[in-house]
RNA sequence: GUGCCUAUAGCUCAGUAGGUUAGAGCAUCAGAUUGUGGUUCUGAGGGUCGUGGGUUCGAGCCCCAUUAGGCACCCCA
Protein backbone atom coordinates (compact mmCIF):
# COMPACT_ATOMS: atom_id res chain seq x y z
CA UNK A 1 0.00 0.00 0.00
CA UNK A 2 1.99 3.30 -1.12
CA UNK A 3 1.31 6.05 1.14
CA UNK A 4 0.83 8.67 -1.08
CA UNK A 5 -2.30 7.86 -3.32
CA UNK A 6 -1.90 8.85 -6.62
CA UNK A 7 -4.38 10.97 -8.59
CA UNK A 8 -5.42 13.12 -11.38
CA UNK A 9 -5.63 16.99 -11.61
CA UNK A 10 -9.51 18.10 -10.51
CA UNK A 11 -11.95 18.26 -13.29
CA UNK A 12 -10.39 15.20 -15.47
CA UNK A 13 -11.40 11.56 -15.77
CA UNK A 14 -9.96 8.18 -16.42
CA UNK A 15 -12.45 6.22 -18.11
CA UNK A 16 -13.21 2.40 -17.76
CA UNK A 17 -13.95 -0.18 -20.27
CA UNK A 18 -17.83 0.34 -20.00
CA UNK A 19 -17.20 3.75 -19.71
CA UNK A 20 -15.58 4.13 -23.38
CA UNK A 21 -18.01 1.91 -24.94
CA UNK A 22 -20.84 4.07 -23.57
CA UNK A 23 -18.63 6.90 -24.49
CA UNK A 24 -18.12 5.31 -28.25
CA UNK A 25 -21.47 4.59 -28.58
CA UNK A 26 -22.39 8.62 -28.06
CA UNK A 27 -19.17 9.41 -30.75
CA UNK A 28 -19.95 6.92 -32.96
CA UNK A 29 -23.25 8.01 -33.38
CA UNK A 30 -22.46 11.76 -33.67
CA UNK A 31 -20.07 11.24 -36.46
CA UNK A 32 -22.27 8.50 -38.34
CA UNK A 33 -25.00 11.94 -38.95
CA UNK A 34 -22.08 14.28 -39.57
CA UNK A 35 -20.48 12.00 -42.20
CA UNK A 36 -24.42 11.20 -43.70
CA UNK A 37 -24.77 15.09 -43.76
CA UNK A 38 -21.65 15.13 -45.96
CA UNK A 39 -18.98 16.63 -42.81
CA UNK A 40 -15.80 15.96 -43.35
CA UNK A 41 -12.84 14.94 -40.37
CA UNK A 42 -9.86 17.03 -39.36
CA UNK A 43 -8.15 16.96 -36.17
CA UNK A 44 -5.84 20.00 -34.68
CA UNK A 45 -3.35 19.79 -32.30
CA UNK A 46 -4.32 19.82 -28.58
CA UNK A 47 -1.90 22.82 -28.26
CA UNK A 48 -2.38 26.11 -30.06
CA UNK A 49 0.32 29.35 -30.37
CA UNK A 50 -1.40 31.44 -27.02
CA UNK A 51 -1.79 34.19 -29.76
CA UNK A 52 -4.28 32.55 -31.75
CA UNK A 53 -6.39 31.58 -28.74
CA UNK A 54 -6.22 35.19 -26.50
CA UNK A 55 -8.55 37.60 -27.20
CA UNK A 56 -11.15 35.13 -28.76
CA UNK A 57 -13.64 34.08 -25.96
CA UNK A 58 -13.58 37.56 -24.03
CA UNK A 59 -11.87 38.32 -21.01
CA UNK A 60 -13.39 35.55 -18.74
CA UNK A 61 -12.31 33.40 -21.54
CA UNK A 62 -8.81 34.09 -21.61
CA UNK A 63 -8.46 33.53 -18.27
CA UNK A 64 -9.84 30.14 -18.58
CA UNK A 65 -7.41 29.10 -21.10
CA UNK A 66 -4.61 26.60 -20.06
CA UNK A 67 -1.19 27.97 -20.56
CA UNK A 68 2.14 26.06 -21.23
CA UNK A 69 5.16 27.05 -19.66
CA UNK A 70 7.71 27.58 -22.03
CA UNK A 71 11.00 24.96 -21.98
CA UNK A 72 14.22 25.49 -20.74
CA UNK A 73 15.20 28.49 -18.33
CA UNK A 74 12.10 30.80 -19.22
CA UNK A 75 12.33 32.80 -16.35
CA UNK A 76 16.25 34.36 -16.94
CA UNK A 77 13.82 36.08 -20.16
CA UNK A 78 11.05 37.45 -18.06
CA UNK A 79 10.94 41.39 -17.45
CA UNK A 80 12.71 41.82 -13.86
CA UNK A 81 10.43 44.58 -13.06
CA UNK A 82 7.00 42.47 -13.89
CA UNK A 83 8.50 39.68 -11.62
CA UNK A 84 9.01 42.10 -9.56
CA UNK A 85 5.27 43.50 -9.47
CA UNK A 86 3.95 39.71 -9.90
CA UNK A 87 1.95 40.86 -12.38
CA UNK A 88 1.20 37.40 -13.30
CA UNK A 89 -0.79 38.49 -16.20
CA UNK A 90 1.69 40.25 -18.00
CA UNK A 91 4.38 37.62 -16.82
CA UNK A 92 2.49 35.12 -18.47
CA UNK A 93 2.85 36.29 -21.63
CA UNK A 94 6.83 36.27 -21.40
CA UNK A 95 6.96 32.82 -20.16
CA UNK A 96 4.43 31.02 -22.05
CA UNK A 97 3.83 31.05 -25.99
CA UNK A 98 1.30 28.05 -26.38
CA UNK A 99 -1.56 26.99 -24.63
CA UNK A 100 -4.25 24.36 -24.83
CA UNK A 101 -7.14 24.58 -27.14
CA UNK A 102 -10.04 25.92 -25.57
CA UNK A 103 -12.90 25.10 -28.03
CA UNK A 104 -12.74 24.17 -31.77
CA UNK A 105 -14.21 26.72 -33.16
CA UNK A 106 -11.12 29.11 -32.84
CA UNK A 107 -8.41 26.29 -34.15
CA UNK A 108 -10.78 26.00 -37.13
CA UNK A 109 -10.99 29.33 -38.27
CA UNK A 110 -7.37 29.66 -37.83
CA UNK A 111 -7.19 26.02 -39.68
CA UNK A 112 -9.00 27.62 -42.62
CA UNK A 113 -6.74 30.39 -42.96
CA UNK A 114 -3.91 28.61 -42.52
CA UNK A 115 -5.02 26.03 -45.58
CA UNK A 116 -7.75 28.62 -47.04
CA UNK A 117 -5.89 27.51 -50.72
CA UNK A 118 -6.28 23.64 -50.14
CA UNK A 119 -9.46 23.81 -49.04
CA UNK A 120 -12.77 24.04 -51.63
CA UNK A 121 -15.57 26.12 -50.05
CA UNK A 122 -18.08 25.90 -48.74
CA UNK A 123 -16.36 23.37 -46.51
CA UNK A 124 -17.75 21.29 -44.37
CA UNK A 125 -15.77 19.49 -41.49
CA UNK A 126 -16.52 17.89 -38.59
CA UNK A 127 -13.77 17.55 -35.51
CA UNK A 128 -14.37 15.26 -32.46
CA UNK A 129 -11.55 16.52 -29.65
CA UNK A 130 -11.02 17.13 -26.23
CA UNK A 131 -10.57 20.67 -25.14
CA UNK A 132 -9.34 22.01 -21.93
CA UNK A 133 -10.43 24.90 -19.62
CA UNK A 134 -9.36 26.26 -16.50
CA UNK A 135 -12.38 26.49 -14.98
CA UNK A 136 -13.46 25.23 -11.70
CA UNK A 137 -15.35 21.76 -12.41
CA UNK A 138 -18.81 21.41 -10.60
CA UNK A 139 -21.76 19.16 -11.71
CA UNK A 140 -21.61 18.45 -15.57
CA UNK A 141 -18.55 21.00 -15.75
CA UNK A 142 -15.34 19.42 -16.55
CA UNK A 143 -11.46 21.25 -16.95
CA UNK A 144 -11.44 18.32 -19.39
CA UNK A 145 -14.15 17.32 -21.97
CA UNK A 146 -14.68 16.22 -25.97
CA UNK A 147 -16.69 18.56 -28.13
CA UNK A 148 -17.91 17.16 -31.15
CA UNK A 149 -18.45 20.02 -33.76
CA UNK A 150 -19.78 19.98 -37.41
CA UNK A 151 -19.58 24.08 -39.21
CA UNK A 152 -20.23 24.78 -42.79
CA UNK A 153 -17.65 27.62 -43.57
CA UNK A 154 -18.05 29.94 -46.60
CA UNK A 155 -21.59 29.83 -47.38
CA UNK A 156 -24.33 32.34 -45.78
CA UNK A 157 -27.14 30.15 -47.04
CA UNK A 158 -29.64 29.83 -43.93
CA UNK A 159 -30.18 26.13 -45.16
CA UNK A 160 -26.99 25.13 -43.32
CA UNK A 161 -28.91 26.12 -40.37
CA UNK A 162 -31.77 24.41 -41.22
CA UNK A 163 -29.17 21.31 -41.60
CA UNK A 164 -27.46 21.60 -38.24
CA UNK A 165 -31.03 21.32 -36.73
CA UNK A 166 -31.98 18.49 -38.15
CA UNK A 167 -28.47 17.07 -37.64
CA UNK A 168 -29.38 17.70 -33.95
CA UNK A 169 -32.46 16.40 -34.15
CA UNK A 170 -31.45 12.98 -35.72
CA UNK A 171 -28.90 12.87 -33.60
CA UNK A 172 -30.91 13.21 -30.62
CA UNK A 173 -33.79 10.99 -31.94
CA UNK A 174 -31.04 8.28 -32.17
CA UNK A 175 -29.96 8.64 -28.72
CA UNK A 176 -33.33 8.79 -27.23
CA UNK A 177 -32.71 11.40 -25.58
CA UNK A 178 -35.74 14.10 -25.63
CA UNK A 179 -34.87 17.52 -25.83
CA UNK A 180 -35.52 20.80 -26.70
CA UNK A 181 -33.80 23.15 -29.22
CA UNK A 182 -33.72 26.92 -28.37
CA UNK A 183 -32.78 29.32 -31.44
CA UNK A 184 -32.69 32.83 -31.23
CA UNK A 185 -30.56 35.67 -33.68
CA UNK A 186 -27.99 37.81 -32.63
CA UNK A 187 -29.07 40.38 -34.99
CA UNK A 188 -32.54 40.69 -32.86
CA UNK A 189 -30.80 41.13 -30.20
CA UNK A 190 -28.74 43.79 -31.56
CA UNK A 191 -31.91 45.19 -32.76
CA UNK A 192 -33.21 45.19 -29.27
CA UNK A 193 -29.82 46.85 -28.14
CA UNK A 194 -30.36 49.82 -31.03
CA UNK A 195 -34.24 50.25 -30.17
CA UNK A 196 -33.75 50.45 -26.67
CA UNK A 197 -30.96 53.28 -27.45
CA UNK A 198 -27.97 50.88 -26.23
CA UNK A 199 -26.72 49.55 -29.06
CA UNK A 200 -23.03 49.37 -27.82
CA UNK A 201 -24.30 47.63 -24.69
CA UNK A 202 -25.02 44.97 -26.18
CA UNK A 203 -22.95 42.37 -24.86
CA UNK A 204 -24.31 43.30 -21.65
CA UNK A 205 -27.85 43.14 -22.66
CA UNK A 206 -27.21 39.90 -23.63
CA UNK A 207 -25.65 38.59 -20.92
CA UNK A 208 -28.04 39.24 -18.32
CA UNK A 209 -31.47 38.44 -20.28
CA UNK A 210 -29.41 35.16 -20.68
CA UNK A 211 -30.43 34.77 -16.57
CA UNK A 212 -33.84 35.43 -16.53
CA UNK A 213 -34.84 31.50 -16.15
CA UNK A 214 -32.69 31.21 -13.57
CA UNK A 215 -32.23 34.59 -11.20
CA UNK A 216 -36.07 35.88 -12.79
CA UNK A 217 -37.18 39.25 -14.19
CA UNK A 218 -36.50 41.52 -11.24
CA UNK A 219 -32.82 40.55 -11.19
CA UNK A 220 -32.43 40.94 -14.63
CA UNK A 221 -33.23 44.33 -14.36
CA UNK A 222 -31.51 45.29 -11.20
CA UNK A 223 -28.52 43.42 -12.92
CA UNK A 224 -29.24 45.34 -16.72
CA UNK A 225 -29.24 48.86 -14.03
CA UNK A 226 -25.74 47.99 -12.93
CA UNK A 227 -24.40 47.32 -15.91
CA UNK A 228 -25.54 50.70 -17.20
CA UNK A 229 -29.06 51.38 -18.84
CA UNK A 230 -31.43 53.67 -17.85
CA UNK A 231 -35.11 53.03 -17.02
CA UNK A 232 -36.18 53.78 -20.17
CA UNK A 233 -34.20 51.82 -21.46
CA UNK A 234 -35.37 49.09 -19.51
CA UNK A 235 -38.53 49.25 -19.69
CA UNK A 236 -38.64 49.38 -23.19
CA UNK A 237 -37.11 46.10 -22.96
CA UNK A 238 -40.18 44.59 -20.96
CA UNK A 239 -42.31 43.45 -23.73
CA UNK A 240 -38.88 41.67 -25.77
CA UNK A 241 -38.55 40.06 -22.19
CA UNK A 242 -42.07 38.68 -21.68
CA UNK A 243 -42.45 37.48 -24.93
CA UNK A 244 -45.34 34.89 -24.89
CA UNK A 245 -46.63 32.09 -27.45
CA UNK A 246 -45.47 29.76 -30.29
CA UNK A 247 -42.80 31.02 -32.72
CA UNK A 248 -45.29 32.66 -34.63
CA UNK A 249 -46.62 34.82 -31.99
CA UNK A 250 -43.51 36.12 -30.81
CA UNK A 251 -42.30 36.60 -34.36
CA UNK A 252 -45.46 39.37 -34.82
CA UNK A 253 -44.97 40.74 -31.50
CA UNK A 254 -40.90 41.75 -32.33
CA UNK A 255 -42.02 43.09 -35.75
CA UNK A 256 -44.21 45.35 -33.78
CA UNK A 257 -41.80 46.48 -31.54
CA UNK A 258 -38.68 46.41 -33.92
CA UNK A 259 -39.72 47.87 -37.63
CA UNK A 260 -37.25 50.85 -36.88
CA UNK A 261 -34.13 48.61 -36.71
CA UNK A 262 -32.69 47.40 -40.13
CA UNK A 263 -30.62 44.95 -38.00
CA UNK A 264 -33.59 43.39 -36.23
CA UNK A 265 -35.28 43.05 -38.85
CA UNK A 266 -33.21 41.08 -40.77
CA UNK A 267 -32.66 38.78 -37.93
CA UNK A 268 -36.09 38.56 -38.03
CA UNK A 269 -36.39 37.20 -41.70
CA UNK A 270 -33.84 35.36 -41.08
CA UNK A 271 -35.82 33.56 -38.16
CA UNK A 272 -38.71 33.36 -40.12
CA UNK A 273 -36.83 31.57 -43.41
CA UNK A 274 -35.55 28.89 -40.58
CA UNK A 275 -39.20 28.42 -39.46
CA UNK A 276 -40.54 28.41 -42.75
CA UNK A 277 -38.58 25.46 -43.74
CA UNK A 278 -38.89 23.58 -40.94
CA UNK A 279 -42.54 24.27 -41.01
CA UNK A 280 -42.40 21.97 -44.23
CA UNK A 281 -40.47 19.54 -43.12
CA UNK A 282 -40.85 19.13 -39.33
CA UNK A 283 -38.37 18.39 -36.98
CA UNK A 284 -39.28 15.48 -33.98
CA UNK A 285 -37.57 17.36 -31.50
CA UNK A 286 -39.73 20.64 -29.79
CA UNK A 287 -37.86 24.06 -31.46
CA UNK A 288 -38.63 27.06 -29.42
CA UNK A 289 -37.60 30.55 -30.34
CA UNK A 290 -36.48 32.31 -26.91
CA UNK A 291 -35.07 35.94 -27.39
CA UNK A 292 -33.08 35.37 -23.59
CA UNK A 293 -30.67 32.87 -25.31
CA UNK A 294 -27.91 35.06 -25.74
CA UNK A 295 -25.19 33.02 -24.37
CA UNK A 296 -22.44 32.01 -25.82
CA UNK A 297 -19.75 33.57 -27.51
CA UNK A 298 -19.42 37.05 -28.55
CA UNK A 299 -18.13 36.12 -32.22
CA UNK A 300 -21.74 35.10 -33.10
CA UNK A 301 -23.84 37.45 -35.96
CA UNK A 302 -26.99 35.57 -36.53
CA UNK A 303 -28.70 32.31 -35.47
CA UNK A 304 -27.40 31.13 -31.93
CA UNK A 305 -28.87 27.63 -31.01
CA UNK A 306 -28.86 25.60 -27.45
CA UNK A 307 -30.10 21.83 -26.91
CA UNK A 308 -31.22 21.37 -23.31
CA UNK A 309 -32.31 17.44 -22.00
CA UNK A 310 -36.09 18.28 -21.33
CA UNK A 311 -35.65 15.17 -18.45
CA UNK A 312 -32.72 15.73 -16.71
CA UNK A 313 -31.03 18.91 -14.86
CA UNK A 314 -28.70 20.27 -16.80
CA UNK A 315 -26.58 22.86 -18.55
CA UNK A 316 -26.55 22.76 -22.53
CA UNK A 317 -25.78 19.74 -23.86
CA UNK A 318 -25.41 21.24 -27.38
CA UNK A 319 -24.54 24.87 -28.81
CA UNK A 320 -23.66 26.52 -31.79
CA UNK A 321 -24.45 29.60 -33.71
CA UNK A 322 -23.11 31.95 -37.17
CA UNK A 323 -19.89 33.75 -36.85
CA UNK A 324 -19.77 36.23 -40.06
CA UNK A 325 -16.31 37.09 -40.05
CA UNK A 326 -14.78 34.72 -37.42
CA UNK A 327 -11.52 34.42 -40.11
CA UNK A 328 -11.15 37.78 -40.23
CA UNK A 329 -9.08 38.27 -36.88
CA UNK A 330 -6.45 35.95 -38.56
CA UNK A 331 -6.40 37.98 -41.98
CA UNK A 332 -9.16 36.57 -44.04
CA UNK A 333 -12.07 38.75 -44.16
CA UNK A 334 -15.54 38.25 -45.72
CA UNK A 335 -16.31 34.07 -44.68
CA UNK A 336 -19.26 33.19 -42.80
CA UNK A 337 -19.71 30.31 -40.68
CA UNK A 338 -22.33 28.45 -39.06
CA UNK A 339 -21.58 25.80 -36.55
CA UNK A 340 -22.62 23.39 -33.53
CA UNK A 341 -20.87 21.72 -30.94
CA UNK A 342 -21.87 18.68 -28.70
CA UNK A 343 -21.00 18.51 -25.55
CA UNK A 344 -20.36 14.75 -25.52
CA UNK A 345 -19.74 14.47 -21.69
CA UNK A 346 -22.60 16.21 -20.64
CA UNK A 347 -24.74 14.17 -23.03
CA UNK A 348 -23.18 10.95 -21.36
CA UNK A 349 -23.95 12.17 -17.51
CA UNK A 350 -27.36 12.77 -19.16
CA UNK A 351 -28.04 9.55 -20.76
CA UNK A 352 -26.31 7.52 -17.47
CA UNK A 353 -28.79 9.10 -15.29
CA UNK A 354 -31.93 8.36 -17.60
CA UNK A 355 -30.48 5.05 -18.09
CA UNK A 356 -30.71 5.18 -21.97
CA UNK A 357 -27.88 3.40 -23.14
CA UNK A 358 -28.41 0.10 -24.74
CA UNK A 359 -27.14 -3.02 -23.09
CA UNK A 360 -25.69 -4.78 -26.10
CA UNK A 361 -22.92 -1.90 -26.24
CA UNK A 362 -20.88 -3.35 -23.15
CA UNK A 363 -20.64 -6.35 -24.86
CA UNK A 364 -16.49 -7.00 -25.39
CA UNK A 365 -15.90 -10.53 -25.76
CA UNK A 366 -18.58 -13.13 -26.90
CA UNK A 367 -17.16 -15.83 -25.71
CA UNK A 368 -14.52 -17.38 -23.53
CA UNK A 369 -12.76 -20.72 -23.84
CA UNK A 370 -11.73 -22.77 -20.64
CA UNK A 371 -10.14 -25.71 -20.42
CA UNK A 372 -8.94 -28.32 -17.71
CA UNK A 373 -5.21 -29.29 -18.78
CA UNK A 374 -2.46 -28.72 -20.91
CA UNK A 375 -4.17 -30.60 -23.85
CA UNK A 376 -7.10 -28.58 -23.26
CA UNK A 377 -5.61 -26.22 -23.34
CA UNK A 378 -3.96 -26.58 -26.70
CA UNK A 379 -6.82 -27.62 -28.44
CA UNK A 380 -8.78 -25.00 -27.48
CA UNK A 381 -6.27 -22.32 -29.21
CA UNK A 382 -7.05 -24.10 -32.51
CA UNK A 383 -10.87 -23.39 -31.84
CA UNK A 384 -10.00 -20.57 -30.97
CA UNK A 385 -8.22 -19.22 -34.44
CA UNK A 386 -11.98 -20.73 -35.68
CA UNK A 387 -13.81 -18.42 -33.58
CA UNK A 388 -11.48 -15.58 -34.46
CA UNK A 389 -11.54 -16.31 -38.45
CA UNK A 390 -15.29 -16.27 -38.46
CA UNK A 391 -15.20 -12.55 -36.44
CA UNK A 392 -16.78 -14.02 -33.24
CA UNK A 393 -15.05 -11.75 -30.29
CA UNK A 394 -13.13 -14.68 -28.19
CA UNK A 395 -10.44 -15.19 -25.74
CA UNK A 396 -9.12 -17.97 -24.16
CA UNK A 397 -8.72 -18.05 -20.31
CA UNK A 398 -4.73 -17.79 -20.68
CA UNK A 399 -3.62 -19.33 -17.12
CA UNK A 400 -4.33 -23.46 -16.58
CA UNK A 401 -7.02 -22.61 -13.58
CA UNK A 402 -9.56 -23.63 -11.61
CA UNK A 403 -12.87 -24.30 -13.78
CA UNK A 404 -14.68 -21.62 -10.93
CA UNK A 405 -11.68 -19.10 -11.48
CA UNK A 406 -12.24 -19.52 -15.06
CA UNK A 407 -15.87 -19.01 -15.28
CA UNK A 408 -15.51 -16.39 -12.18
CA UNK A 409 -13.98 -14.51 -15.16
CA UNK A 410 -16.19 -14.99 -17.74
CA UNK A 411 -19.03 -14.12 -15.51
CA UNK A 412 -17.28 -10.76 -13.95
CA UNK A 413 -16.78 -9.73 -17.72
CA UNK A 414 -19.91 -10.44 -19.05
CA UNK A 415 -19.29 -12.62 -21.16
CA UNK A 416 -22.48 -14.30 -22.61
CA UNK A 417 -20.77 -17.87 -23.78
CA UNK A 418 -18.50 -20.22 -21.95
CA UNK A 419 -17.09 -22.85 -24.37
CA UNK A 420 -15.97 -25.86 -21.68
CA UNK A 421 -13.32 -28.05 -23.55
CA UNK A 422 -12.19 -31.58 -21.29
CA UNK A 423 -11.22 -34.46 -22.61
CA UNK A 424 -14.39 -35.92 -23.11
CA UNK A 425 -15.23 -33.15 -25.28
CA UNK A 426 -12.29 -33.37 -27.29
CA UNK A 427 -12.87 -37.40 -27.79
CA UNK A 428 -16.45 -36.54 -28.99
CA UNK A 429 -15.91 -33.52 -30.75
CA UNK A 430 -18.91 -31.63 -29.12
CA UNK A 431 -17.84 -29.02 -27.08
CA UNK A 432 -19.56 -27.49 -24.28
CA UNK A 433 -21.01 -24.08 -24.99
CA UNK A 434 -22.64 -22.93 -21.40
CA UNK A 435 -25.44 -19.85 -21.98
CA UNK A 436 -23.92 -17.85 -18.54
CA UNK A 437 -27.44 -16.17 -18.51
CA UNK A 438 -29.83 -19.25 -18.65
CA UNK A 439 -27.24 -21.15 -17.40
CA UNK A 440 -28.09 -23.78 -20.11
CA UNK A 441 -25.45 -25.94 -21.70
CA UNK A 442 -25.20 -27.21 -24.76
CA UNK A 443 -22.66 -29.82 -26.46
CA UNK A 444 -21.98 -28.64 -30.00
CA UNK A 445 -19.49 -29.14 -32.85
CA UNK A 446 -17.13 -26.14 -32.65
CA UNK A 447 -19.05 -25.46 -36.70
CA UNK A 448 -22.36 -25.47 -35.27
CA UNK A 449 -21.25 -23.65 -31.92
CA UNK A 450 -19.58 -20.49 -34.65
CA UNK A 451 -23.26 -20.60 -36.55
CA UNK A 452 -25.27 -20.22 -33.36
CA UNK A 453 -23.27 -17.34 -32.27
CA UNK A 454 -23.17 -15.94 -35.15
CA UNK A 455 -26.77 -15.88 -35.77
CA UNK A 456 -27.55 -14.95 -31.66
CA UNK A 457 -25.12 -11.83 -32.52
CA UNK A 458 -27.80 -10.57 -34.93
CA UNK A 459 -30.48 -10.94 -32.80
C1' G B 1 -11.55 35.28 -9.01
C1' U B 2 -15.84 35.06 -4.66
C1' G B 3 -18.75 32.16 -1.11
C1' C B 4 -20.36 27.51 1.37
C1' C B 5 -19.57 22.32 2.67
C1' U B 6 -16.55 17.92 3.28
C1' A B 7 -11.99 14.88 4.48
C1' U B 8 -11.67 7.60 8.64
C1' A B 9 -9.54 0.76 4.36
C1' G B 10 -9.49 0.39 -3.07
C1' C B 11 -15.12 2.31 -2.81
C1' U B 12 -19.50 3.85 0.40
C1' C B 13 -19.75 5.08 5.24
C1' A B 14 -20.26 4.17 11.07
C1' G B 15 -17.34 5.66 15.15
C1' U B 16 -21.62 7.24 21.39
C1' A B 17 -19.82 12.48 26.09
C1' G B 18 -12.64 13.17 24.37
C1' G B 19 -10.97 7.04 27.24
C1' U B 20 -7.61 0.48 26.07
C1' U B 21 -5.73 -2.79 20.28
C1' A B 22 -10.45 2.40 15.06
C1' G B 23 -15.28 -0.90 12.86
C1' A B 24 -19.13 -2.49 8.95
C1' G B 25 -20.83 -3.34 3.98
C1' C B 26 -19.04 -3.75 -0.89
C1' A B 27 -14.58 -4.89 -3.61
C1' U B 28 -9.87 -7.99 -3.77
C1' C B 29 -7.42 -12.77 -2.66
C1' A B 30 -7.92 -17.77 -0.70
C1' G B 31 -10.74 -22.05 1.15
C1' A B 32 -15.53 -25.07 1.70
C1' U B 33 -16.00 -27.83 -3.91
C1' U B 34 -9.78 -32.47 -8.23
C1' G B 35 -15.47 -30.77 -14.49
C1' U B 36 -19.13 -25.28 -13.72
C1' G B 37 -20.10 -18.58 -12.42
C1' G B 38 -23.87 -15.13 -10.83
C1' U B 39 -27.15 -16.85 -4.53
C1' U B 40 -24.39 -19.35 0.56
C1' C B 41 -20.59 -20.16 4.44
C1' U B 42 -15.40 -19.50 6.42
C1' G B 43 -10.83 -16.99 6.49
C1' A B 44 -6.99 -13.38 4.98
C1' G B 45 -4.65 -8.90 3.39
C1' G B 46 -5.55 -3.77 3.47
C1' G B 47 -5.52 2.43 8.07
C1' U B 48 0.63 7.02 11.06
C1' C B 49 -8.13 8.71 10.86
C1' G B 50 -5.63 14.45 4.38
C1' U B 51 -1.10 17.23 6.49
C1' G B 52 1.16 20.37 10.39
C1' G B 53 0.61 22.54 15.05
C1' G B 54 -2.26 23.42 19.72
C1' U B 55 -5.57 22.21 24.18
C1' U B 56 -5.65 17.72 27.45
C1' C B 57 -3.31 12.71 31.91
C1' G B 58 -5.48 11.10 27.14
C1' A B 59 -7.68 13.56 20.43
C1' G B 60 -10.56 10.06 14.71
C1' C B 61 -13.72 13.44 17.82
C1' C B 62 -12.26 20.09 20.45
C1' C B 63 -9.24 24.72 18.49
C1' C B 64 -5.91 27.05 14.70
C1' A B 65 -3.40 26.75 10.15
C1' U B 66 -2.63 24.29 5.59
C1' U B 67 -3.69 21.06 1.46
C1' A B 68 -7.07 18.38 -1.42
C1' G B 69 -12.06 17.37 -3.10
C1' G B 70 -17.33 18.69 -3.85
C1' C B 71 -21.30 22.42 -4.54
C1' A B 72 -22.96 27.39 -5.87
C1' C B 73 -21.63 32.26 -8.16
C1' C B 74 -18.92 34.34 -12.47
C1' C B 75 -18.69 32.06 -17.07
C1' C B 76 -19.69 27.95 -20.03
C1' A B 77 -20.34 22.16 -23.39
Amino acid sequence: MSKQKPSIPKGTRDFQPEEIARRNYIFNSIQGVFELYGFKPIETPAMENLSTLMGKYGEEGDRLIFKILNSGDYLSKADDNLLGEKDSLRVSNQISEKALRYDLTVPFARYVVQHQNEITFPFKRFQIQPVWRADRPQKGRYREFFQCDADVIGSDALFNEVELLQIIDTVFTHLGLSITIKINNRKILAGVADYIGFPDKIIDITTAIDKLDKIGLEKVNEELMERGLNINAISALQPVLQLKGNHQEKIMQLKAVLNTSELGKKGIAEIEEIFSILDINPLKSNVELDLTLARGLNYYTGAIIEVKANDAKMGSICGGGRYDDLTGIFGLPGLSGVGISFGADRIYDVMLELNLFPRNILTFSEVLLVTFGNEEHKYAQKVLSEFRANGIKSELYPDLAKMKKQIQYADKNKIPFVLIIGTDEIASGKLALKNMKTGEQNLMSADEIIEYLKQYKKQ
